[in-house]
RNA sequence: GGGUAGGUGCCCGAGUGGCCAAAGGGGGCGGACUGUAAAUCCGCUGCGUAAGCUUCAGUGGUUCGACUCCACUCCUGCCCA
């Protein structure tokens, strides 16, 4: 039987650790606490923050102890890794409101009861620290020879942007965010993102230094899809978790898309399908990937959005795209008032109204280029005017391009 | 603080008084081909039905006319202190 060290082997979501055997080694002798920042940059994670989410996850189904930890002090400063530009500064009260959505979105995946995991804002610890004393405390462990020689730092050392001095603090506070856990909460590891490395071993060195403990760090893949920008991202922006921002529809629709190539390690983060069913699943060839990818799309937007949430995706997925005459509603849909239809809309006005399409300049492009499409059939020419006749099944279904559907339905 | 080089459309990057809504590339989007994939090929990519309008860090100025010239402001890199 493996452990859970091996779960997450196995999974791909170990990139690098400071001591995997003695990891693995105390991770099967005790209930281990470690913890995983999230910086409260929005209100809302999104697909990306999926990736270290789902490894607590495991972790806790195993019987450790998650401590989701919320970057509202470092935030505060703003985080220079990987970046390549500094953040804009925020302001405290949106540092904390972002806070609190991202604990609710936490709660999805773990249990964060104060017992079984806590939620910890670091700039409970942080925000009141004296200066001088973290100075003489802290700031004494840290050769600036050793930090510039942090890839996260030589990056922006080499760029033309610069590296302001409260940025390059960041490791300190994130190592200090360490200590504090490990002392106050018994925690033992911390994980992150690959490009967190040099952060996290800085945190394992002063706990070390300072009160002689051992701990762990391990860092998670970068993960960069076959195409296309950061994890999560799309050039029309985040894939949220929040349902208000990315709709469960969309949410399936993105999983769905995925490169053919990322789909096997996408079903090993992203899911709980046992192993012998992700390697089946990731086995298939040719159009068969089709199926691998539903069930990833499937499993993905459940364990986000919950069962029924993910049902209805689905189904408005396979109705939309012809494969079953399901039910559509889940779809984005738009209502229009009754009497509207009755003096008849026109195409490009709508196309605009459900935000299909940013300007009219563009909705004409799209029925320029043959893109638009109304109930399955081309739109002729920009001048087509909607009626009522053009309702079937109680909506109008609008198509931009080969994937994108709105509905609009008769409202008030 | 001194010197110097810069700030152009989603990004990179040309442009250096009119021919510029602004080259080129990337990205994105549409079409064809497909498997709601990739690759490839073709097209589109500020707003406006159009006339036209608003863009090239900001403000003011010179000029018939400025992204291009001048002044000041803000921001950034590099060198010096």
């Amino acid at each position: 039987m493996g452990s859970v060290f091996d779960v997450l082997r196995e999974r791909g979501f170990v990139q690098q650790c400071t001591d995997p055997a003695g990891l693995e080694k105390l991770l099967g002798l005790e209930s281990v606490t470690y913890y995983v920042g999230y910086d409260p940059t929005a209100s809302s994670l999104h697909a990306g923050s999926l990736l270290p989410i789902m490894a607590m996850a495991h972790l806790q189904q195993a019987g450790h102890r998650p401590l989701g930890l919320i970057g509202g002090g470092t935030t505060l400063i703003g985080d220079p890794s990987g970046k390549t530009e500094m953040r804009r500064l925020m302001l405290a009260e949106e540092i904390t409101a972002n806070g609190v959505a991202i604990l609710g979105q936490l709660r999805r995946y773990l249990t964060l009861d104060g017992t079984a995991g806590s939620f910890l804002n670091n700039a409970d610890w942080l925000v009141p620290l004296n200066y001088i004393a973290f100075l003489r405390d802290i700031g004494r462990y840290f050769k600036v020879n050793e930090m510039i020689r942090a890839e996260a730092y030589r990056q922006r050392l080499e760029r033309e942007e610069g590296l302001s001095f409260i940025e390059f603090n960041y490791q300190l506070l994130q190592a200090y965010d360490f200590l504090v856990l490990a002392r106050e909460h018994d925690c033992r590891l911390q994980m992150g993102g690959d490009d967190q490395w040099g952060n996290i071993l800085a945190g394992v060195d002063l706990n070390r230094r300072i009160d002689g403990r051992e701990s762990f760090g391990l860092t998670f893949p970068l993960l960069t899809p076959a195409r296309g920008e950061k994890m999560g991202k799309t050039a029309q922006g985040a894939i949220w978790l929040d349902a208000a921002r990315t709709p469960p529809y969309e949410f399936y629709q993105y999983w769905i898309n995925a490169d053919d190539r990322d789909v096997p390690r996408f079903l090993a983060y992203f899911t709980f399908l046992p192993m012998e069913e992700v390697r089946r699943l990731a086995a298939l060839v040719g159009a068969e990937i089709r199926h691998a990818k539903a069930v990833l799309a499937f499993e993905v937007t459940r364990l986000c959005h919950g069962e029924a949430e993910a049902t209805a995706a689905r189904t408005a997925s396979r109705a939309a795209f012809g494969h079953t005459d399901g039910d559509a509603a889940a779809i984005p849909t738009t209502e229009v008032a009754a009497e509207r239809l009755v003096g008849g809309i026109n195409i490009v006005d709508l196309l605009c109204e459900t935000g299909l399409t940013p300007s009219r300049n563009q909705a004409r492009n799209l029925i320029g280029q043959g893109g638009a499409y109304v109930n399955g059939e081309p739109v002729p020419n920009p001048e087509l005017i909607l009626t009522q006749s053009h309702i079937q099944d109680g909506a109008i279904l609008l198509r931009f391009g080969k994937k994108k559907f709105h509905r609009v339905v008769l409202g008030a």
